[in-house]
Formats: structure tokens, C-alpha cells, sequence
DNA sequence: GTTAGCACTCAATTCTACTGAGTGCTAACC
DNA sequence: GGTTAGCACTCAGTAGAATTGAGTGCTAAC
């Protein structure tokens, strides 16, 4: 089917205050039960001063716009996709408790060690603040400046390039060459290397020396290694954190299993969640991702910039009931953080 | 309540011949239909000549001396942990199939990339051989002797040390220094350092410059970030592959959290991995690892030696009622690939 | 020691009746 | 017109009661 479905911004020919009212009671109650909504709870809970025949009459037409849905005749209502997208795109943005807000700072305030620690304890982090399943994605560097290549010989014939770009990453790639290279040649190998890829990207066009003496094979060797890497996926790194709450937030286990399954395909997270920033949402409710598997789930990202362009997102993937302004809160202000840490922290700081 | 059981080496006062192929029988059903077994069907499925109130007078006595359980009177017997542990130690070494054998000898064929990328698919293979959630561990390099270090700079105060080791491996570490740093100053920096700590491994004594100067300084801060590491967990790597698979192997949700949560923790998971091999065992069953909410679960582990030194462990993980002789078959094979994919593939071929 | 026979147990299943939350409709009301 | 009280109706869920049947333990005969 469709793998991705293209949402227009929402036609929301705009509820009238009370039916809106009623939706977001409906959801509200439906994200605290878990249950269908009666007529009479949604009375007695919103501060409208009407009866539940009066709340029924509008749920009916509300029914009948795709905004709710009735498991069957003698049971309430649960909001639908439509449902819940309404109510998230009305919502007052949230915002994080004082605890949590507290142990977002102790976080980044203490932690320490390289980019791909910081983000997989990010991503533990947002799950503990949300209890719900956090993603963390950090783009490849496909566009950053090579600042320093080094060849290590690990024996005669095993040599190790080593590659430090300008953001910070390393990349080590092997190369197994087809005699035995004497120390003398590796080093020469490595400065030559070095001078010739340094301030370069990866794929670009550089002149390798054409001579077939070992150091010049070995050079040739160690850029092919590196420019064989695909580009674009290269480096892309996915974060999955608590996992465990799929299993509290779904009930089924086969339900589980399935989202499970997606979990472990680091692709089609990617994707997935670049497929949400791609069409300027923050929030993927029910079939609005396209993944059939995922039908019951709604993804909340949250973009994360490096000097101002984009290079990762952090996500949050719960039930469609899931509480969205906490969510969605979490994800921001952590996305934030994690902004701030790494270009503020990097550059301008002490 | 006790982390670690030790184990005696099975008192196994060994049973019978007939009780022996009655519990195996018991065990065979009962891990192939997930119910209790009867005392008729193991009159049929065994071939023993006699009938099912024989069985029965020989499964009270089993039940007597704690292989077999009743989940209630009128039920059928289920294997205890203890039963299986006789049904496993007295199980002759399984083999794989044939599909799975070409399978594995694919993989390895074409398997390419660094270790870790090495490792993270092995771990996926393996769940995938077996439909098993499995467990890759690799332990760190603090033993190898460092080739290489070198100081990239990043920016005017931000440097990274890029750190080779015998074994392939490479860190990062960076460091924040409190004055700007000139680009010739790194490399002096950097050309000491290399100096200062090739050959060393990490942890060791080594004289640092005790001048004043920016290089000095800036040599001294990267040997103590270096230092700072703990030695003994640095660079141990788990990889899980197949987690949804636990959603396969237990039927409650409750139980699918505990594991998954489990699973979360890597130092959990290695030092669980570690406990079975430190007692020298292949399997462990239920209680018999310690680890209360893994009490429904067996792991089957196989070690990975490099240059006939332990250096990591496959693993699998699956309910008691586990395909044993599949599992261990597999996590050996593997193992053994392993194994030779990086000594005998790194060293000695071509 | 083995086995046929039998009474007994108890989880699981099926059936029925009942409950009650919630609806849709209608007629009266403001 | 919109609102509401009243009422008949629907139907999932629950609670008992009855039934089934797999499997046991025991005993007496072989």
C-alpha cells in the first residue's frame, strides 16, 4: 500500500466551539481510561452546561465527520486519527514539570564522553521522562570536512584508516593489502594519504598517484576504501531507549512483537522519522506514517539542529492515546538541550 | 536475594534408564506443545513397552525428587529447572541443519566492515537461525597495546584524541582545553603523545612533561582523559538482535516487559553472560543464573576466543522450554565462525 | 514389577441469564 | 430553533451452573 501518505495541513473545516469542546473531552477521557467514552462522562467532565442528550446529538454528527468511532452500538466513543489530530493541532503547547525539567538539566549539565554516548543516554533519558519508547537519530556526516586521515599498520598486511571529520566523528576502515608493507611505507603511505584527503568530503573527486610502487597502491587501497562507503547513509545512527515500554504500552502481545519488529529495522526508523520531518510535522498519529505495523502508534520528533542545519531528531513512539503535550513537550525541550550541547557546548562555552 | 547461584557440577545421582526416557520424553512435549504432558502420550511417544500407569508410578517418583511438577492434580507433569538441566547435560551435541549451516557460511563469506558492524549482524543472524532473542558480547581492548595517538583539533579549544589499538579497535576521546591552541602546537602535541604512549596499554604509568607550555599542558590533559576511563568496562560492546523475538517466546505481557527491561541494562547482560562462563557452563536454566525476573528464561552461551584468549561470547536467550539442542548447536557454529573470522581471517588468510 | 479398572479431581468450556452502560428516538419544553 | 427528560433497545461483559475430559492415584489381579 502507501507507503508514505502525504497529509494536505489539514482542511479542519473548523468545529464549533462546543463540538471541539466535546472532541477534547472524548480524548482526554480516552487517554486517561483507555475506554470508549460515554456521552454522560463527557457532561459531567467538561464545563459545558448541558445534558448527555445534547452531548449525544453533537458526538453523532461528530461521529459521522470521522473524528469518532464506536467500537459498537451500546459502547462509547474513541476518538479516530482524525480524532486525535484535531486535538493535537489545537493543543496548547505543554509544557515539562518542574522534576522533569530538573533532570533534563542534571542530564546535559553532567554528562560527558563522545557523540554516540550522549545520544544513547539521551535516549534513555527520554524514555524515563516520557515512559514511552524514545528514538534518537543522529544524521550521517556526509557533509563534513575530512580533518585528519592516518593509515595504522596492525601487522604486515592489516592496515587501519583512520578518519576524523570536522564534527567530531571518527570512522576506522580496514584494508588488507596484498603484500607485506614495511612500517617505513605505512608511515610515508599515511602522510600522503593525509595531505591529500584532509579539508576534503567524502566522495569527492581527489587525485591519487598512479604509480605502482607499494606506498602509492597502498594510498590508492585506503581511498577507495573509504569512498566505497555509500555517502548518504554512512554514519546514520538510531537510538532506541526503553524498548521495554512497547510491552506497557500496548496490550496485545501480538501487537508487541510487530512494533517491536520495526524497532530492530534501524532503516526503517530512519525513515520513518525523516519521513515526518520531511513533511513539517512533529506528530504521526495512527496511518498517517504509513506503516501498516504501526497503525496503533502515533511518533512525536522533534528536530536537531548543528550550526543551524539539521542533523538528527529525537522521537517518541506511544499508543495513539499516548499523552501528546508531554510528549511532545519532553521531545522539544530535550531536543533543545541536545541543540544547545552540541553547538552551544562545543564552540562558545567557557 | 542471591545474584549469583553457584552451582555443583550436577550430583545427578543419575536415574534409571526408564525414568531417564520418561523425563526426556516429558521435556520433549512439553517443549514442543507448551503443555503439561500426560502419562498416556509419553506411553505412546516413547518407546517404552509398557503402559501409561507404569509412566505414572515412575513420574510421582520423578515428581518426588523434583524433575517433574504438577501445575495441579489433574494436570499432566512439567519439567522443574532441575529437569531440564538432566534433560541438557545428558543431550547429545545437536548439529545444524543444512540451510542454516549454508546460512552461516554465507554470512561469514560475505560479511564485511568493522568489528562492531561485524558483531551487530552476527547478533541479528543468529536471532534469525534460531527465532531466538540473541545476545553478542564483545569485551574490551584494555589489554591491547595502543599503536597509535594522535590529536586532531577540532577548533581553537577543542581537541580529540584518536586512539588505535593492537587489536583494531579505535577511540575517541575529546578535550576541552582553557586556552586557544594553535594548529602547530597540536601537531607538537600530538607527535609527543604518539611518542609518550605508543606500546603502552591504557592504565599504565607513563611520564608526562611536567613544563608549563601550552604542548605540555595539552599532552598532559590528554593522557589523563585517556586515563580516566575505566579500564576494565571500556569498550564492552553488547549487541541484541531479535528482541521482538521475546514477544514470540512468552505469552504475558508482564513477562515481556521484565525481559525487555532486562535486555536494556548491557551491564546486566554481560555480567550475566559472564557468570554462566565463569562457572564454566553452556546453559543456564531459569533460577539457576540468579536473576529473579529471568526465572521463566534459559541462555544458552558459547564463548569467542581471539588468538586463544577469551575475548567475547554469542548468547541466546529463549524461554525454559527452549529448542536446546538447536540453540547450543547454533551458538557453537556461530561462535566458531566467529572465532575464526578473526583470528584465522585476519592473521593468516591470504 | 506390571497393568487394567475405577473413582476422583479440577481446569477449561459451554450455556444461560442477567446486568448495566450507553445509545437513538421522540415528545415536550423554553 | 435548540435543548432535554424519558424510554425502549442493544449488546459486551460478567457471573453462575452444568458439563466435559484429560489426567491422576489407588487397588486388586496378573
Amino acid at each position: 500500500m502507501a507507503r508514505r501518505t502525504i497529509r494536505q495541513p489539514s482542511p479542519s473545516a473548523d468545529l464549533d466551539a462546543r463540538k471541539a469542546t466535546i472532541l477534547e473531552a472524548v480524548v482526554r477521557e480516552h487517554i486517561d481510561t483507555a475506554q470508549p467514552v460515554g456521552s454522560s462522562a463527557v457532561a459531567a467532565t467538561s464545563h459545558l452546561a448541558v445534558s448527555s442528550a445534547t452531548v449525544r446529538s453533537e458526538m453523532v454528527t461528530l461521529e459521522r465527520e470521522g473524528y469518532l468511532a464506536q467500537p459498537h452500538t451500546s459502547a462509547g466513543r474513541v476518538p479516530t486519527d482524525k480524532g486525535y489530530r484535531y486535538f493535537v493541532d489545537h493543543l496548547q503547547a505543554g509544557i515539562v514539570g518542574e522534576a522533569q525539567q530538573q533532570q533534563i538539566k542534571d542530564f546535559f549539565a553532567n554528562v560527558r564522553g563522545e557523540v554516540e554516548d550522549v545520544l544513547a543516554q539521551t535516549s534513555t533519558l527520554l524514555s524515563q521522562l516520557t515512559s514511552y519508547t524514545s528514538v534518537v537519530v543522529g544524521t550521517g556526516h556526509a557533509q563534513s570536512a575530512i580533518l585528519s586521515a592516518q593509515l595504522v599498520s596492525l601487522d604486515a598486511r592489516h592496515q587501519l584508516v583512520v578518519t576524523v571529520f570536522a564534527d567530531g566523528s571518527v570512522t576506522k576502515h580496514s584494508v588488507l593489502s596484498a603484500f607485506d608493507v614495511s612500517h617505513v611505507e605505512v608511515a610515508e603511505a599515511s602522510r600522503q594519504l593525509n595531505a591529500l584527503l584532509i579539508g576534503t568530503v567524502l566522495g569527492a573527486r581527489v587525485q591519487v598517484p598512479s604509480r605502482t610502487d607499494h606506498v602509492a597502491t597502498l594510498v590508492r587501497e585506503a581511498v577507495a576504501t573509504l569512498h566505497a562507503e555509500p555517502p548518504t547513509l554512512e554514519g546514520d545512527q538510531v537510538f532506541i531507549g526503553g524498548s521495554s515500554k512497547v510491552a506497557e504500552s500496548f496490550d496485545g502481545v501480538e501487537t508487541v512483537r510487530q512494533v517491536l519488529a520495526i524497532l530492530e529495522q534501524e532503516l526503517l526508523v530512519v525513515s520513518l522519522v525523516q519521513d515526518i520531518l520531511d513533511q513539517g510535522l512533529s506528530v504521526a498519529i495512527g496511518s498517517e506514517h504509513g506503516f501498516q505495523p504501526l497503525a496503533s502508534c502515533a511518533v512525536v520528533v522533534a528536530p536537531v539542529t548543528i550550526d543551524g542545519h539539521p542533523s538528527g531528531a529525537v522521537g517518541l513512539l506511544g499508543p495513539t492515546r499516548m499523552k501528546y503535550s508531554e510528549a511532545m513537550a519532553a521531545a522539544r525541550a530535550v531536543s533543545a538541550q541536545l541543540t544547545q550541547h552540541f553547538d552551544g557546548d562545543d564552540r562558545a562555552k567557557s
